[in-house]
DNA sequence: CGTCAGGTTGACGTCTATCAACTACGGTGG
DNA sequence: CCACCGTAGTTGATAGACGTCAACCTGACG
């Protein structure tokens, strides 16, 4: 039921949340209307510190969400599919970039516009509320992984949170519409060890990987295992 | 304004917010009746999966709110000090565990009420909706320390966040009200690492460690070169 | 066919975990 | 009063996991 990024034994996408069960009802109508916008690879919606104007629902393609160090150390703080949202925290500006992955559209809705709404309707204040939460789950989880979990296990967690994304649950042909740097700058890893983890796994029959953006999963239950720390 | 764990370069507690600029207005009158609760050091106020019944807010002490893996890793989350408000998640179970790491009192409220309340005060809602959004950027700061930064790093950032929690902003002696296990448990590392990285901010001139658990920082601008990666 | 971005693999280095010993402190009880 | 014990913290030696650097491969595209 709920919406978080690396929870293997839970059963949630791996960000914001499907639009089918979790949209704000009150924010139907306000979508209907709103005009599409088309994105590049790499074209940013908005980045760090600019003003807080809008909230967007993916409609296609992927978004990830990161924050940047003056250095150029990049986390990705998840990934936005369609139906998920972006940009609901409540501040006066953004708190991370958000990048299309590839060729993506959204809509967007001005902020102003919700926050009258939302002033006047506890039931969308309160739908709101309950979609940031999801979110903050999700930041729990994937804080979990980065903080406890070694490179195995982050990735088997993260192909498991993958395989549940999209509707099918546990689909046994998952899509990646990111590159091993977004996966790794998500996990705290770098390329090469993702790479190599997606190597080990395959080794190991459990995955299996016909294009590297399309991994199969062959063997759910010792994903799982792996996730948990069932073995080192 | 905000609330982030660790966002040295940001002036905010590190989690949850001081009650006397964020407080859900309309929670003050509930809050004042609410019974206090006093717990030993160690004893939990809820675990995960646990029926979430109430919202809690602490009054003094300081409580650790963290998940755990079967084989017993553990990811604290974040660290609630009195003012702070716990177990805003919108869902049926708490996610977390919550446990204080001294004696600790806090009041506690009905969820049931609060959501009452809430469906027909939007104000309510919308407070909910900040106030657990400022978590959600506390979760995200936490997740760039655990991901992308050193040792070294990370513990200058958890310091720098620390000092600026308990109002006086920038606070010479900074206390810590946990153990080092605690903060290894916050911030991915193991008690060895944290205390060997107390000690070389300490030699190198940048904290005093009069006891184990208080600080003083004598330079905080070395403080936040680090934290930022300024040198590794 | 050349170029470039993305991905894989290998050799090597290093940061941090692990294992272990030791100290300090506080409470408890003889 | 002091011996004893448990918890917390520090420090050292060692090992291992992951990062770094580098070569190479592949596929898309002009």
């Amino acid at each position: 039921m709920l919406t978080n990024a690396l929870s293997p034994a839970q059963s949630m996408p791996a960000r914001g949340f499907r639009a089918e069960e979790f949209e704000p009802h009150g924010l139907d109508e306000h979508w209907s209307g709103a005009p599409v916008r088309r994105l590049e690879a790499k074209e940013h919606i908005f980045t760090e510190g600019d003003q807080r104007t809008h909230i967007y629902r993916v409609e296609k393609g992927a978004i990830s969400l990161y924050k940047i160090m003056p250095d150029g150390r990049r986390q990705i703080l998840g990934f936005a599919y369609p139906g998920d949202l972006i940009g609901l925290g409540a501040c006066e500006e953004y708190k991370f970039n958000a990048q299309a992955t590839k060729l993506t559209e959204l809509k967007g809705l001005r902020w102003a516009a919700i926050q009258n709404s939302a002033r006047h309707d506890p039931e969308l204040a309160l739908k709101l509320y309950e979609a940031i939460s999801l979110e903050l789950a999700a930041a729990h989880d994937l804080l979990l992984s980065t903080g406890q979990r070694s490179a195995l296990e982050r990735v088997a967690a993260f192909l498991l949170a993958m395989s549940r994304r999209g509707g099918g649950r546990d689909r046994v042909v998952v899509n990646l519409p990111m590159t091993r740097a977004d996966i790794g700058d998500f996990l705290g890893l770098t390329i090469e060890t993702v790479s190599r983890t997606f190597t080990k796994l395959r080794q190991l029959g459990i995955i299996g990987l016909a294009q590297s953006a399309s991994v199969h999963v062959l063997d759910i239950g010792a994903l799982q295992e792996l996730a948990e720390g069932g073995r080192a």
